[in-house]
DNA sequence: ACAAAAGTGTTAAGTCTACACCCATGA
DNA sequence: TCATGGGTGTAGACTTAACACTTTTGT
């Protein structure tokens, strides 16, 4: 027994939703498209997976060449199998998305790909169902970054509140009081303040914050309620 | 040009969790597996996405199949592709996981898969990596039903509030208050209270209530906070 | 009359929201 | 010295949690 008979056989893509926080706005990474259907135009970051490896291995390793970068937060998000999705031949695609870290992103590695950041609201149209896709992921980052702290994948190992801060009003397009935002970020217990201060923003600077990881793992269900309206949250 | 040159396709399957309440606790529906690998054994409703269809359409397919019904809650869960999963061939199988009135279902549509309910608690092994699923189903249902009121959705078309208690309190695995629950879920505006009492649970009676579809939409995003403690809840 | 489940209200504790002033520093 | 962003506390409103007794009715 070789097989299942008479089962149609299917391409599996893979595609993935880079995005970074460049401490004003929300970014994306897309590519200029390198193969046809639809070559030139910008486009999330794809590939197709092997027989030999599971989506998330294909996925991570895309992320790799893209990026440089191994081990980032990565989700599953949803797969896509119109039956018409792709005109040129019947595709399905995972779609997962990553966090990082927008300043170890490796700019040389991107060369091949003509990649940009680009802040989602100046976004480029995409091609095929991707506009879709990364709708979606904007819901999900939004719904589970209510209740779990997986912004701070976006930040670099040391951060301010004020940072922290923009990041989330960045994220839901909102302003937040900021003395009601510190007092519940710092009530999570998952903030260490550091002795030093980033003079960057300020002449009187504002001090360094590194994440409890030990109380970051223990924490991450229970960080909840932290958007003045959850609502506008999505499935 | 034909299609993608030089990319592996693959058998890509679907299978259905499909879970029902019977007044006492959560049951999920099985089947015993009439084809090989794995022939006989207890398994998840399963099938194949066909070349011309999409997933959700492959899953409704399926469902329809196995139990009679059309138009069931349905939500895709996960994509699950370790390249070892099913020993037969490479084979990528994206989840669905529906929540059905287990009074509609249609006993006899289920003769030819042998399907039975099974309480959670007393499932037996499944094959593959089908136990995962089960598991990610659960976290899954969990999850959401503590922000949205999808368990409505395993509940016939009128329902007192002491069962709409029970299937809470089975589906967490905990207590409730019976007063603070009824003035919670009362206070949502999601249920209407119908003339007619339920005689079969006391001799009182409980008055039946049906849900407010126009609210039901209008208000899935904000049925939030109604599980004491939302902790043990998964990403 | 009694057993069994349905139905209902109050109070205290805790949480959330709104709001304004002083601080530190570089230019 | 002044302009800029950083940092902090409180009071009122609201929400949540804990808790017990009365009602109905079939047997």
């Amino acid at each position: 027994m070789t097989g299942y008979t008479n089962e149609a056989r299917i391409v599996q893509a893979i595609d993935c939703l880079v995005f970074g926080f460049d401490g004003e706005t929300l970014k994306i990474l897309l590519i200029k498209r390198g193969f046809q259907p639809e070559q030139g135009k910008w486009s999330l970051m794809g590939g197709f997976a092997k027989l030999t490896e599971s989506l998330e291995q294909a996925s991570n390793r895309v992320l790799k060449q893209l990026t440089g970068l191994d081990g980032m937060y990565l989700e599953q998000l949803h797969t896509f199998s119109d039956p018409n999705r792709d005109p040129l031949e019947r595709t399905i695609s995972t779609a997962y998305f990553a966090l990082i870290d927008i300043n170890k992103y490796q700019q040389q590695l991107n060369a091949d790909y003509h990649a940009e950041w680009f802040p989602l609201k100046r976004m480029p149209k995409l091609i095929f169902d991707q506009q879709e896709m990364v709708e979606m992921a904007l819901k999900r980052i939004r719904y589970k970054a209510a209740l779990h702290p997986i912004l701070f994948e976006l930040l670099p190992g040391r951060f301010t509140i004020p940072q922290l801060q923009t990041l989330y009003e960045s994220v839901y397009n909102t302003k937040i009081d900021k003395r009601n935002f510190s007092k519940r970020v710092l009530a999570t217990g998952l903030l260490i303040k550091q002795g030093e201060k980033d003079k960057s923003g300020s002449k009187r600077g504002a001090f360094y914050y590194h994440v409890n990881m030990q109380n970051y793992y223990a924490k991450f269900q229970a960080f909840l309620n932290f958007i003045p309206n959850p609502t506008n949250l999505i499935s």
